[in-house]
DNA sequence: TAATTTTGTTATTTATACGCCACAATATTA
DNA sequence: TAATATTGTGGCGTATAAATAACAAAATTA
């Protein structure tokens, strides 16, 4: 999941989607599911999503997704250690970054 | 959940599902899922749990019922980090019952 | 022996986690 | 401007997962 979107300040709902391989509705429905999950909407209701929108996301989709959770299991996961969560998880986030970083650096080294 | 079991060799499958309250099916059910969960059987076929096998089935339970992992969320934690997760169940399981030692004396003290 | 329990297999039920569609409003593209 | 695309809300439909029930035969227990 999650191919790269450009730095922005918000992102529609349809390249939310995009990016995390999940269609609209699903957005949406993970909306409704957890409370972490509130974009902000502009005056036509319209979504924007934040960066930090995306770091919840990203989180609801590690837990649900890569770790499974159920939804409730991710919903009191969260709440009961949040600070472990998140901190976990922007951890892992970051390494995954500079694992990429490091797989780049490798494939031209090899070239 | 978890009604105490007299100690003994082995248990079967009713008290077993009795002490956690589940039915039999269930029991069954997630023996056919966890490939952890082998109960031994004698020569007719009928399931001998013995401690070990009480122990798994606990874990499960944790797992899938208190923390809220599917159940392939559950396999695959089991089978990622065995270690851990049997480590820290035993040490979880530890404390709960010293929690309840501590709570006996307490009951006393106040009396 | 009679009552209860267990067996494996299969069927059924319930719950979860979405997907899809309708219809309207607005935005973008040709 | 006309056609196309995107977004909204809301409701209904559905695939899969999870749990339970039903069954007759065999085993165990009282």
């Amino acid at each position: 999941m999650y191919i790269d979107l450009p730095e922005k300040r918000y992102y529609k709902i349809g390249e939310v989607a995009k990016a995390f391989g999940l269609n609209t509705s699903h957005i949406r429905f993970w909306e409704k599911e957890f409370d972490i999950l509130k974009p902000k909407k502009n005056k036509k209701g319209n979504r924007l999503f934040t960066q930090e929108d995306l770091k919840n996301l990203k989180l609801i989709y590690h837990l649900v997704k890569e770790k499974g959770f159920t939804l409730e299991g991710a919903k009191s996961k969260m709440k009961e250690k949040p600070k472990e969560v998140k901190g976990n998880h922007e951890i892992i986030t970051r390494l995954e970054s500079i694992k990429e970083e490091l797989i780049k650096i490798k494939s031209q080294i090899d070239a």
